[in-house]
DNA sequence: CGCGCGATTGAAGCGACTCAACGGCAGTGG
DNA sequence: CCACTGCCGTTGAGTCGCTTCAATCGCGCG
């Protein structure tokens, strides 16, 4: 029962404040073992492991797991979910870092600073495995299994940066966005799930920030992808129709998609069908 | 003798073979001690770490520290120098994802898929601490303040990607140089350095992939931040004239900087003086 | 001295930003 | 119940800044 009630935007308010009581914000009783569990850790040192409690935390669409600047006290695994990353400017504009989801490591990188650099609100129903910055240190040194899989963990929050550069280094839009969806689709893939089909969590003015276009653009891709007969938007959800050929749009990193464009455009009839 | 003759760029040729003798890159014998003391750890452990032996490894400007989609073998602490840290496109472009120099972590990014996602290139001549991954997990078992180390640079790491996304995250180019140049700034401080005068380490093209715009529009925005009078530009070196102005201007993420500018550009005489 | 490369500057085209309007949907309150 | 209010998503039109192509200059090096 994970996401089940996905409620990606912003609402879920009316029924669902009885499931509150029933579920509980307060701290779901788990050890480290699950943990271990969650993050495909091998089957070491789980007596010690399943002798430290862990509390599990449940948030709800909307709500923010920890703000920008806040003191840090803990990190975070996802177990269930997904949160939107951002920074906020000095004028208000959200810089969206990151989505992150199952298995991911949240709130790390406020381990130098005791602060945390970022904002992660949930995009839709999360849970997350809590763990104080305090028990950190001693927890790896105890466990070798959990320091292996802290080290892994954000070894891979490290690599999954590049995902931002990745897309940001396509000039055209419709490239970005591609490389986006592409991204999604991998992650999905991982999982186990159909790298074609995509349910996006978040907003269009979010794609928009993390791509770093205006959401009007955004908008104005999606519906160039479709009728490159590439991809099939409904809203937020997206069906990859053409993986080789959407990849092949995501290489070009200056802008000579031309001739890619040219040879789709090439069936205006298709298009209009 | 690694990657020794690397031959990224372009300089390093002629009198260069015979340093290599010199200084060598055989390993200078050092000890994890040595880098605690480099990444400011307390004294804890210290007769323990003294004891471990870490090789020092040289890397001359130019070459390479390790390449993209090569097996990982070790993390490196830099301990003088500064590398670019970049990711090529299939069509052959070099995305930048950032800068580093002393006391940052570097490789760490592999650990969870052994293969390094990113080629690291030194701008001059530098040199790091050499630490094999097998060796990681043990060493921070056994010597606490050496895993606090890991987890403190890693965290740093982690927290500085956002650097990225703060340049990024603005439209005007001036805007992102003016970022960029801040973020140089606040690291000359943050080593002791004056954070007013800049030695750029690397070429126009680098900062261009960095900010994600064209490398002309890099060499346009420095003559117009200097016509502005708030820096100068002499090639590499760069004098940050304007200090608050140059922040004034790096706040607007948004293309609302005509008021900012009209009130520069106000004085053209001046600017022309 | 020629070659390659970095850096600067110019000119022209185009694509993204901006402003604006519209439809749809959900939650709200009379 | 139904207008009312936001917000999300889409589409249109116009402006402007960046990209692109191009030429030039300086510099290190063979």
């Amino acid at each position: 029962m994970n996401s089940s009630i996905a409620m990606p935007g912003h609402q879920t308010q009316g029924n669902v404040m009885y499931l509150t009581a029933l579920v509980g914000t307060e701290a779901t009783r788990s050890t480290v073992s699950d943990v271990l569990r969650l993050m495909g850790a091998g089957d070491a040192d789980v007596q010690y492991a399943a002798s430290v409690p862990v509390s599990m935390r449940r948030v709800r669409a909307g709500e923010t797991l920890f703000h920008e600047g806040a003191h840090a006290e803990s990190i975070y695994f996802v177990r269930s979910g997904t949160f939107k990353i951002f920074r906020t400017a000095a004028d208000g504009y959200e810089q969206v870092l990151g989505f992150v989801g199952r298995t991911e490591v949240l709130g790390f990188d406020a381990v130098s600073t005791n602060d945390h650099p970022t904002e992660a609100v949930a995009l839709e129903d999360c849970s997350v495995y809590v763990l104080p910055m305090r028990d950190l240190f001693g927890l790896a040194e105890r466990c070798s299994a959990f320091g292996r899989v802290v080290h892994l963990a954000v070894s891979d929050a490290l690599a999954r940066q590049c995902e931002l550069a990745d897309v940001i280094a396509a000039v055209a839009a419709e490239v970005r966005l591609a490389r986006f969806l592409l991204h999604l689709s991998h992650r999905m893939a991982a999982c186990g799930q159909s790298p074609r089909r995509l349910l996006l969590r978040m907003t269009r003015r979010d794609i928009a920030s993390y791509l770093g276009v205006a959401h009007e653009t955004v908008s104005r891709s999606f519906t160039t992808l479709a009728g490159w007969r590439l991809i099939d938007v409904d809203n937020r959800e997206v069906t990859i129709v053409d993986m080789k050929g959407l990849h092949a749009l995501s290489l070009g990193t200056r802008r000579q998609i031309d001739e890619a464009s040219r040879r789709c455009m090439a069936h205006p009839a298709v298009v209009l069908a």
